[in-house]
DNA sequence: TATTGTTATACTCTATAACTATA
DNA sequence: TATAGTTATAGAGTATAACAATA
C-alpha cells in the first residue's frame, strides 16, 4: 500500500498523459482514427473474436465497439461472419487489407516513438510498458456497466 | 535507442490505458467534468497563471482551455482578474471554493487509486509516476499547432 | 427471461478558423 | 503586424437506453 501523497501525484501524471495519447493520434493516417486502429490492433494481435470480446479488449461499451467495427468493415479491414454455434454472434477478423493496415500503424508508431524517445533505454521502455500493463490490469474491467466503486453514493449518481 | 518491438508494446499499451483514465473520470463529481479538474489541480499546483500558460501545462489549444476555463469560473471556482501588464492578458486564480473543490478532487482520487492498487507497492507507484512524467517530458509541447513530426507528409494532412 | 449486437441520442473533449482587443 | 483570449463549428470518443433477434 504506497502513501496517499504518491497516489496523488499518480493521478496527476495520468491525467495529463492524455497529451501524449493526442501527439500520437495526431501521426494516424486520415482514414484511420484512433478508435478503428485500436480494433485493426487487437484483431491482429489476439486473432479472431466475437464482439463482446473485443468490447472487452477495448475497455468500452459494446454499443462503442459496434460502431466502431462498423467503420472498420465499411473499409473492407475485416469481415463478420456468422458465428455457427450462436446465430446472435458474429466473428470477427481481419481481411488481407486489414493486416496491410495494421502493418502500416505499427510502422508509424515506431517512427514516432523513435522520433520522440530517442534518449530512452531500452530498459525504460519495457519498464514502461510493464508498468502500464499492470495498472491496466490492477482496474480490471472497469468499464461503467462492469465494475463499482465502493463508494458510489458521493460521486456522480449510478443511474 | 530501444528496439522497434517494444516500442510496439509501449504504443498498445498507451493505446489501452484510456480504459484507466476512464475508470478514474467516472469518480469525478457530477459538477466537475474531467477538464474542470484538471484546470483546478494545475492552479493548485503551480499558483496564478495566465491563459496561455494554462493551455501549454494542459497541452491543449487556448480555444479548448478558454472553454474549461469558463466552466470553472461560473461555478466561481476561479477568478479572472486583468493583466496589470497587458490588458489582453487575464490572471487565473483559485477562490476558497475552488481550494475546497481541489481538496475533494484529491481525496477522491486517492480513494480510487487506493482501491485498485492496494497490492502496489510505494516504489512500484513511484516508479510508474517518474516514469510518465519523463514520457510527457520526452514528448515536449506536442500540440496540433506546436510541433510537427518529420515525416508529416505520410500522415494527417498539415492544413 | 436473458443475452448478443445495433441504433438513436446526448455529453465531453479537442482542433480550426474567424473575430476582438491590445501590444 | 503580431499576440492574448473568445466563440462558433465540426469531429472523435464514449455511455445510456430502447430495440431486434436468438438462446
Amino acid at each position: 500500500m504506497a502513501a496517499q501523497r504518491h497516489y496523488e501525484d499518480l493521478a496527476r501524471q495520468l491525467s495529463a498523459i492524455g497529451a501524449v495519447k493526442r501527439g500520437l493520434g495526431r501521426g494516424l493516417p486520415h482514414d484511420c482514427p484512433g478508435g478503428s486502429a485500436a480494433v485493426l490492433i487487437l484483431l491482429d494481435r489476439h486473432g479472431e473474436m466475437r464482439m463482446s470480446r473485443l468490447a472487452e479488449l477495448l475497455a468500452v461499451d459494446m454499443s462503442v465497439t459496434s460502431r466502431h467495427v462498423a467503420h472498420v468493415a465499411e473499409k473492407e479491414w475485416i469481415l463478420r461472419e456468422p458465428d455457427p454455434a450462436d446465430k446472435r454472434s458474429r466473428i470477427l477478423r481481419l481481411t488481407p487489407a486489414g493486416q496491410t493496415k495494421v502493418n502500416e500503424l505499427s510502422e508509424l508508431s515506431i517512427r514516432t516513438l523513435t522520433h520522440y524517445l530517442h534518449d530512452w533505454s531500452d530498459d525504460e521502455v519495457v519498464q514502461l510498458s510493464t508498468l502500464l500493463a499492470r495498472l491496466r490490469d490492477s482496474f480490471g474491467d472497469c468499464r461503467a456497466a462492469s465494475a463499482r466503486l465502493p463508494f458510489e453514493e458521493t460521486t456522480r449518481t449510478p443511474a
